[in-house]
DNA sequence: ACAATAATAGGAATTATTACTATTTATAAT
DNA sequence: ATTATAAATAGTAATAATTCCTATTATTGT
């Protein structure tokens, strides 16, 4: 993979916050650092970003996000507003015995929790 | 909710499938038995049944499927064939105990396993 | 049977994403 | 430093999944 300036952008927001942001929010972001700079190459960058294993691909309900974090770990998903919030459910090798248990060649557990964030408490 | 042959036809074609079923596989089945019906019916009749708790919706990717099975169950997700198998991988106490474990009013635990499933054995 | 209104068909609109192509840019070889 | 190469890009078109809109149809309470 040669060196890209814009590559190196969208890297830097994406590792430069939590919440878990979208492509389009890549894009919005970028454009203040880069004008002229395409939704397509946010969208190619994260993918390759994503295949070199420098960031993670999410998917919340039917839209992909994007997470500098590549440990392994959990969210929780709020109905009302939409954060996602990073947990650790569970250590390493509980996550390996799930992966073990099935005959199942097992390469990622993935979990959402969905409910209600505390910034909606009554 | 008002009676609608539509609807009951879209149910029983879910509740025929362990596939977990795109919209547009329902739409298919659909016009086998009736025609003239149309994708939007499809789409806005498994809502309803998903409103009424009659069927789930779970997100593979960015494509909604549709489940007959509403018992708290998870995912295995074969990334060659792109199958969806149901397991079991925690008991309801279990569950409720991942639940209350956060400040985060919990409704349900998504979980899906990403990897190979038996069918491509080398 | 009739009125009220939910459900529908068919198509347009929207949203997220990918594909295409001529041009630009990084970088390796000269 | 110049040049050749192929990757990266902008800009736009295309696609896929889904939702929205509106005139018509069907269900159901009276």
């Amino acid at each position: 993979m040669r060196y890209s300036h814009k590559r190196e952008a969208i890297q830097e927001i994406v590792y430069g916050t939590n919440s878990h942001p979208t492509a389009d929010w890549v894009f919005q972001k970028a454009k203040v650092k880069i004008p002229n700079i395409s939704l397509g190459t946010v969208y190619r960058n994260l993918k390759q970003l994503d295949d070199a294993q420098l960031i993670n691909t999410i998917y919340d309900g039917n839209i992909a996000r994007y997470d500098w974090n590549r440990e392994p770990h959990d969210h929780l998903k709020c109905k009302i507003c939409g954060d996602l919030i990073d947990v650790q459910l569970f250590d390493e090798q509980i996550r390996n015995t799930i992966k073990k248990q099935y005959k199942f060649e097992a390469d990622d557990v993935l979990m959402t929790i969905i409910g209600t964030c505390h910034k909606h408490n009554k």
